[in-house]
DNA sequence: CGTTTTTCCGTAAACGTTTACGAGAACACA
DNA sequence: TGTGTTCTCGTAAACGTTTACGGAAAAACG
C-alpha cells in the first residue's frame, strides 16, 4: 500500500529525481518518459506522502479553518458554516489545497488550538469565524506573522489581513425601516454579546435607523441572550415584560429567535398575527418554521468561493503574478419576506 | 519563528539527539540536562515541526474525521455532529491525537477525498458518519486495510472494525407502542431512503413493533425523502392524503419532522392536537419547536468520547498492553416526552 | 568535423524529526 | 589495579520528498 517514489524509479529503472520531476510537471523531462512516469504512478496506486513533501516544500498545502463549539452552548452555531465550508473547500481545491477544519476545545476560544495549528506547522493558513470585537485570535496571528483571513470583521479592521464580512449594520437597519413603515414604533431588539462584532453591528444599525425616524431607544426593549435557542427563549419575556411591551421584535439569529418564537408562543402571542418578528440571519429553520420566518438570507456557497479567493491573493507564495494583495468586503445581506412581520 | 531543534540544541550546546531524547522523555538523559531542555524549549516557543515528525515516525498523529454535505442538501445535517465531534476530539486530545474534519465535496459521497486522505497519509484513521447499509467507504477501508471506525453500522456488520450505533430499530418499535397505547392504529413514518442504514433499521423497528400489536402495514403510510427540511415538507402530505389517513407520524429525523410540521399547518392539522408527532433523533430544535417534539435523544458528547476510545482500542499502535481488539456497540435512545403525542 | 547549445537525466543535499548504535566517563566491585 | 556495569551523550542513518547542480548525449550550427 505505501508505494513511495523510490518504488516507481526502481520499477522503471530510472532515478527518484526523474520520477519527481515526471509527476511535478518540470520541463525537463522527455515527453515518454513522462508518459511511462504517469502510467506507472496509475498502475502502482502511488500518491506522495504528505509528509515527506510538507517537510521539503516547507509548505503544507492545506487550510485549517477553526471550527468552536460556542462557549455556553454545545449545540448551536454550525449549520451556519456547512454551506460556507463547501464553498471555501470547493475553492481551494481548484488550487490543489486542502480544507481541513480543527475542532476547538469548548471553553478556550480557540486559543490553544490555534496555537497547535500555527506552532506545528499543519496548515499554511488559517480562516477564523466568529470575530469578535477584540479579537485575541487576530492580535495572535499577526504578531506571530502566519497568515489568515477572517469571515467576519473586528474592531480594528486593520489592513493587513482579508476578511469577508455581511453588513449587519444595513440589515439591522432595513429591518428597522421595514417594521417603521408597517407602523410599528415600539421596536426590541435580541442580540448576544456585543464582543461579537456582529451583534455589535446590527445593533448600531438599529439604533442609527431609530434614530431616523425619531424614534427614542428604549433600553428595555433592547436584551443581550446566549446565542442559541436557549438564550432567545430566556431573554424575549424581558422585553415583553417592558412597561409598554413592543409590537415588534428583530432578532439576531435564528436560534434565538427560535428560543423567543418558543417563549412568545408560552405568552399566547403569536408572530405575524400578535407582534412582527424579523430574523436578521437566515437558515432553513426560518423558512420551515410557522409562521415562516421573514429573514437577511447570506449567500453562504459564495462567500465561502470568495473569502477562499482573498486569502489566496493574500499570500505571496499562492498569489499569482500580479503579487500579494489584502481584500476587504462587506456583502449586503437579502431580506426575505415571509409571514412574520 | 520557525525554531527547530538544531536551534535548541545550538543554544544549549548539546546535540539535537539528547534534545529529541529530551523532549520525549526518554530514560537516557540526565535530569539536569532535560530540564535544562525543557526550559529552552518553552523560551525559544519550541514545538516540534509536524511534517519531520510524521515522516519520521510514519504517524501523523491525528484522525480523520469525514464530513459531507449529504446528497441533495447543502444545510442539513451537521448540528447534530458537533456535540459528537466535540466528545471525540477531548478523547483523541487524552492521547495526544488531533482531530480534522474533513470536507467532503458535494456529491461524490467522500469517495475521493476519502482516497485523498488515505493515500496522502494525512491521518492515522478515519471515523465515517452516515453509514450506508452497503457503503463502499467501508469496503475501501478495509480492502486497503486502512484503520477507521463507524458512527453507525453497515449491513455487513464486519467484526473488523469498530462501530458505535444508536438502537433505531428499538427506537422505531418504542414509538409505535407509545402510540398504540394511546389509542393510534394508523401510524406513519416519515424517512429518508433505505440505503442509509438508519432509515433502514428504524423502518424494521417499526414494521415489528406493528405487527406485534397485529396491526396491518400499510404502504400508503410510509413515504420516503430527502433527509431534510424540504423532504419532510414534500413527503408528508402524500400520507395525510392516503384513504384513511394516519392519526399519527413519526419522523425518522428532526429536520423532516420541521418540514413536515409545515406542511400539516398548511393543511390547518396541529401536532399535539390533530395528530401524534414523535422524533426518532432529538436536537435542540424538537424542544424549542411549538408544540414541542416528542423525540428519542441520542447522547452525542458521550458517544464521541466512546467511539474514540473503541477506534484507539483497535489500533495496535495506540492500543496498550493489553492488545488490540474490535469493540462494537449499539446504544439505546432515550424518549423524551413533550407536548407533540 | 569542431564547437556550441539543448535536452534529458542522475547525484546528492536538504527539510526536521526520531532512534539504533556505540563510546567515553563514572562508578562499583573484586 | 583490572574488569564489568551503568549513565549519559554524540553520531549518523532514516523517513519520502523536491531541487540545485552538473554531466553525458544528442542536436544544432558554423
Amino acid at each position: 500500500m505505501a508505494s513511495s517514489i523510490h518504488d516507481l524509479a526502481r520499477h522503471l529503472n530510472i532515478s527518484i529525481g526523474t520520477v519527481s520531476r515526471a509527476l511535478n510537471g518540470r520541463a525537463d523531462v522527455n515527453a515518454d518518459t513522462r508518459q511511462r512516469v504517469l502510467d506507472a504512478a496509475a498502475k502502482l496506486n502511488y500518491s506522495p506522502n504528505q509528509s515527506g513533501r510538507s517537510l521539503r516544500r516547507g509548505a503544507t498545502h492545506s487550510i485549517a479553518f477553526m471550527l468552536q463549539p460556542h462557549p455556553g452552548d454545545q449545540q448551536y452555531g454550525e449549520p451556519f458554516f456547512i454551506p460556507f465550508l463547501t464553498g471555501l473547500q470547493a475553492k481551494l481545491a481548484e488550487s490543489g489545497l486542502d480544507l481541513i477544519v480543527v475542532m476547538g476545545a469548548p471553553g478556550d476560544y480557540q486559543q490553544e488550538r490555534l496555537r497547535r495549528v500555527v506552532e506545528t506547522r499543519r496548515a499554511d493558513a488559517v480562516v477564523l469565524a466568529w470575530t469578535r470585537r477584540e479579537d485575541e485570535r487576530i492580535d495572535y496571528l499577526t504578531r506571530v506573522g502566519f497568515p489568515f483571513a477572517t469571515l467576519g470583521r473586528s474592531r480594528s479592521g486593520g489592513k493587513s489581513y482579508p476578511s469577508l464580512d455581511l453588513d449587519f449594520e444595513k440589515a439591522g437597519a432595513e429591518a428597522v425601516d421595514r417594521l417603521v413603515a408597517r407602523g410599528h414604533r415600539r421596536i426590541a431588539a435580541i442580540r448576544p454579546s456585543l464582543s461579537l462584532n456582529f451583534g455589535y453591528l446590527f445593533l448600531a444599525g438599529y439604533r442609527k435607523a431609530l434614530g431616523r425616524h425619531g424614534i427614542e431607544v428604549d433600553p428595555g426593549l433592547i436584551a443581550e441572550g446566549f446565542i442559541n435557542e436557549a438564550g432567545g427563549y430566556e431573554v424575549t419575556p424581558q422585553v415583553m415584560r417592558s412597561k409598554d411591551p413592543p409590537t415588534a421584535i428583530i432578532f439576531n439569529n435564528d436560534a434565538m429567535a427560535l428560543g423567543g418564537c418558543k417563549a412568545l408562543a408560552e405568552m399566547g402571542v403569536k408572530p405575524g398575527h400578535d407582534i412582527a418578528v424579523i430574523v436578521i440571519v437566515d437558515t432553513p429553520l426560518c423558512s420551515y418554521f410557522s409562521p415562516a420566518l421573514t429573514a437577511f438570507r447570506p449567500p453562504l456557497e459564495p462567500m465561502g468561493r470568495r473569502l477562499a479567493e482573498m486569502l489566496l491573493a493574500s499570500i505571496p507564495a499562492f498569489a499569482g503574478a500580479e503579487g500579494a494583495r489584502i481584500i476587504r468586503e462587506v456583502w449586503p445581506l437579502e431580506l426575505i419576506a415571509r409571514d412574520s412581520d
